[in-house]
DNA sequence: TTTACATCGTTGATATATCAATTAATAAAT
DNA sequence: ATTTATTAATTGATATATCAACGATGTAAA
């Protein structure tokens, strides 16, 4: 008989990841924010960035670049982001956020970082940096 | 300035599950077997159950019932898995595999389990329990 | 300068996630 | 027995993931 499937690492990985993000969607539609959380991540990777292209995104967002079009329809769409031409390089787009696209990021920030908390909120120091320690390792495991 | 996208948890645990998946993926095509990560998640499930429907599939896979709707479409279409009416209820189906499906379960098995002591080919039993714990706790957070 | 190559982005096709609406069948209530 | 409520499954709409094909622009090579 093989390992259940609750027993399995990946599963609970996935498992633990769904919740995450459902909890966290569910806190933005609660709070009347119409955005998802891969959104909020394109919006903060943004605002992050002194200047940042569609390719470069998708790589620090660990996404397809063909997500990351589709993405940014949205988020321009609902004029929280602006893509402008690089001066001399017409091949691709720098990203921005606009005055509206800011002012959201400012007003969401707050949540966000509760959010993050909750799912740690018993966690010791030690835990934290254990969880983060275990997960990093895991990720080289499977990528090279 | 607001922390570094790499260090929110949930952005690695989402890294974590990303790159478990793209590999698991990776490494069912390059055994030519022709089927997704999830399509196999609800083969094994099934496989495991004496009797199952749908409904409960999604509850233990963690998936939407119109998620399961769908996979099992494609699973049907390959001849993998038979829907068939419960007796004296014609609202719900049991789902079992066809001798097909049980075949091609048995022979990925093997690859399945490779796969999984891969992320985890350098973690000492102590650190395989101590991520479990952590990632359940952290389910426990976000769940209530 | 023309050809070849590489890069950035978009689009189409398919699979999955989520929510809402709907259908069908069973169970409960009166 | 008919209405009402509940449950199982499907379907439609939208968002995202992945792969492949493609178009446009730049760069390097000949």
């Amino acid at each position: 008989m093989d390992e259940k499937l609750e027993d399995v690492l990946y599963y609970l990985i996935d498992k633990t990841n769904k919740v995450a993000r459902r909890y966290s969607q569910e806190t933005f539609v609660k709070a009347g924010y119409d955005i998802t959380v891969d959104q909020w991540l394109v919006l903060k990777k943004i605002w992050d960035s002194e200047q940042i292209n569609q390719a470069e995104l998708a790589t620090a967002l660990f996404k397809d670049t063909a997500s990351i079009t589709r993405i940014l329809q949205i988020l321009v769409r609902k004029k929280l982001v602006k893509k402008d031409f690089k001066k001399g390089d017409r091949r691709h787009f720098l990203l921005s956020l606009t005055i509206k696209g800011e002012q959201f990021y400012k007003q969401v920030l707050g949540l966000v970082k509760t959010m993050r908390m909750q799912g740690v909120s018993d966690f010791s120091d030690s835990e934290k940096e254990q969880i983060k320690k275990l997960l990093t390792k895991m990720i080289k495991n499977l990528e090279g």
